[in-house]
DNA sequence: ACACTGATAATCT
DNA sequence: GATTATCAGTGTA
């Protein structure tokens, strides 16, 4: 646990412009900060996952640019912001070199500081350790969303903030598995995970909506989707 | 603890 | 019209 009162330290931009598949798991135990009039929650990152833009296919930016995905383009150090399932929102820090567009999904955290507001931001929600425990939840528990779409992280007037821990997290507790709810490049091990901490969400492979309730149209329908796709 | 499923709308085809 | 970088609720153990 953090200590309250211990500043996190600024980083340089130029941290964030390598390459993701060692971003990532090197933003373990970094901590998000959002300052609001309503106070502030800060979050532990315990849980990430890269996403390689034009190289992977699971990434939104896979197919190029578009007005969802522009953000990604852009320089490192920005807050990518999406909009998930309907109802949820979800936020990345961009990475890589202006032009390109990896990023790292910000998976799970542990509410350093504000978890009053974390509460009150997550009414649903009964354990401490579930308040910023899952992509949505993260963004619910700091009041992130489309609104923060493209926000500098790295400048000090920014109200949401990232910012490195006093001490690095040992790299020996660093675990990794493929990363959660995709289907496309589903064998690539970019889910990067700090080992033990309670803090991390359990893996769930992408639900599989073909024997949910449908006719025998739909299944049929739907079953010769999934042998199109293959 | 784990499995299953409906909700719900932007995005892309 | 299908898919989706998810969550909370409900049911089973």
């Amino acid at each position: 646990v953090v200590a309250a009162g211990v500043p996190g330290r600024r980083i340089g931009r130029r941290s964030l412009a390598g390459d993701v598949l060692g971003i990532a798991p090197a933003l373990l135990g970094f901590v998000v900060e959002h300052r609001t009039e309503d106070g502030v929650v800060a979050v532990r990152l315990t849980e990430v996952e890269a996403y390689a833009g034009l190289d992977d296919p699971a990434s939104h930016a896979f197919r190029g640019p578009t007005a969802r995905t522009r953000v990604m383009f852009g320089p490192p150090g920005r807050l990518y912001v999406y909009f998930s399932y309907g109802m949820h929102w979800c936020a990345n820090v961009v990475c890589g070199p202006d032009g390109t567009a990896s990023a790292v999904l910000l998976r799970a955290g542990e509410v350093v500081r504000g978890a009053a507001l974390a509460t009150a931001r997550r009414p649903a929600c009964r354990r401490s350790v579930d308040l910023a425990r899952g992509p949505a939840r993260l963004c619910s528990a700091l009041g992130i969303g489309g609104e923060h779409d493209g926000i500098d992280l790295l400048a000090r007037a920014s109200p949401i903030r990232l910012l490195a821990p006093s001490t690095a997290v040992d790299a020996g507790r660093i675990g990794t598995g493929p990363r959660v709810g995709i289907r496309a490049a589903a064998d690539r091990p970019w889910r990067y995970f700090l080992d033990g901490e309670e803090t991390v969400s359990a893996y769930r492979p992408i639900a599989d909506r073909r024997a949910t309730g449908a006719g025998i149209a739909d299944a049929i329908r739907q079953t010769g989707h999934r042998d199109r796709s293959r």
